[in-house]
DNA sequence: CTTATTTTCTTCATCCATTGCAAATTTGCA
DNA sequence: TGCAAATTTGCAATGGATGAAGAAAATAAG
């Protein structure tokens, strides 16, 4: 199945993140150089960019994996399951998924995470990704409802959701001392913005009631 | 009052927005180097980073202005007026102040809002800013209502429209065919949030009145 | 008007991320 | 074992960014 030249790719492909996060938390993430990463993964700098396209994508190494995942829980809707409702159990497995931390170990999904709010390039990387991603959601909301969500809707409904949560929980920093703050802290910015989209709950309903009225005569 | 000096300065700084400009009209983003933004504005390619801190602060070169001017906005609640109500005035505001485009000829504008749009890099630098602008208007936002919204509150409140109103617009962006409806769809996310959020005001007049008999007492 | 002082610009050197290319190496398979 | 495909590597070049020192310009002083 797997052959030597797959298991090797991935040893290197960990070998580089491991030596990258182990230098980042020595020497802090821009004193640290590609050519530095490349030798104590013991590969040539030209072969890291055969494996990430930059140094940043280094650190969001799992975030395609990521926003797979979630477009796969959004066509689960369920039988008369609301928007919101799909919504809430995104954002249930999302916190699960980001508190796993794509295959690191404890301290250093820490070490990612501080980076990740602190050091301004990562943090606009990762705002990209993240954009992207909710881009992709909203059209994935938007086909999850179709003729009861507009894609305006499903948008604005998406980018209320997660930009509430990333919102707080970067002005909330300082407030918070553990990660379990800061989930909390996602989670009530959640629950508040939900609570509002409830009105769109109602507009698509009485949409699909009106479409079933519209195909039986 | 102003000097030669200051009146120098001010004139290489259009200058290098100018250049800037048509040249990534004409050749595009990314092609065109910083070395000839500066020659096009005959000054020093060092002299570039003495007016902007990188290529693509250039293209945000009137960010801060705006977020002075929003910050501002925010500090003038008035007497019984709901956050919602000042976050809707927040809108409007921005909306006029985007459309007139920060000095720039129509052309100039449009053209800036493409590149804004479409190259990455820029949309990222852009995220970044935009998130730091939303950290301060939550605070902002939490200092308007002191005692009637905690700062997760208002964080949510702030990121909930501000990322509504975005992705919206991104997400929309192929059935959009003017500025004008781009407009338009920012519009109905901000109103479709807003009307979310109304639940907030209910919760922080509630504060409001419990405040009162406090003192009262 | 001339000199001294301060501010700004330029030149030069350097670092580092990123990319293209061609040679060298490794792996999969016959 | 030997060949073809996939990978890795070294090398060179580009371009953004930054530090330092001296030249040039603007302003203040006399």
């Amino acid at each position: 199945m797997v052959g030597l030249r797959e298991r090797k790719k991935e040893r290197t492909r960990r070998a580089l993140i491991e030596a990258a996060l182990r230098l980042f938390e020595e020497k802090g993430y821009a004193e640290t150089t590609l050519a530095e990463i490349a030798a104590e993964a013991e590969v040539s700098t030209r072969t890291f960019f055969s494996y990430f396209s930059g140094k940043e994508d280094l650190v969001y190494y799992d975030s395609q994996d990521r926003l797979e995942r979630a477009l796969e829980l959004m066509a689960t809707r369920r039988p008369e399951e609301a928007p919101t409702g799909l919504l809430h159990r995104l954002v249930d497995q999302s916190i699960i998924w980001a508190v796993q931390g794509g295959g690191l170990t404890f301290e250093e999904a820490e070490l990612r995470t501080r980076l990740v709010m602190t050091e301004p390039s990562l943090q606009a990387r990762g705002l990209l990704l993240l954009f992207d991603s909710q881009v992709k959601l909203a059209k994935a909301l938007h086909d999850a409802f179709p003729g009861e969500l507009d894609l305006v809707e499903a948008a604005s409904a998406v980018g209320a959701l997660i930009g509430a949560m990333k919102l707080a929980m970067m002005a909330n920093l300082e407030n918070v001392r553990s990660i379990n703050e800061l989930v909390g802290t996602a989670r009530r910015a959640a629950e508040l913005t939900l609570d509002g989209l409830r009105a769109l709950d109602e507009r698509a309903a009485s949409r699909a009631r009106a479409d079933q009225r519209g195909i039986a005569s």
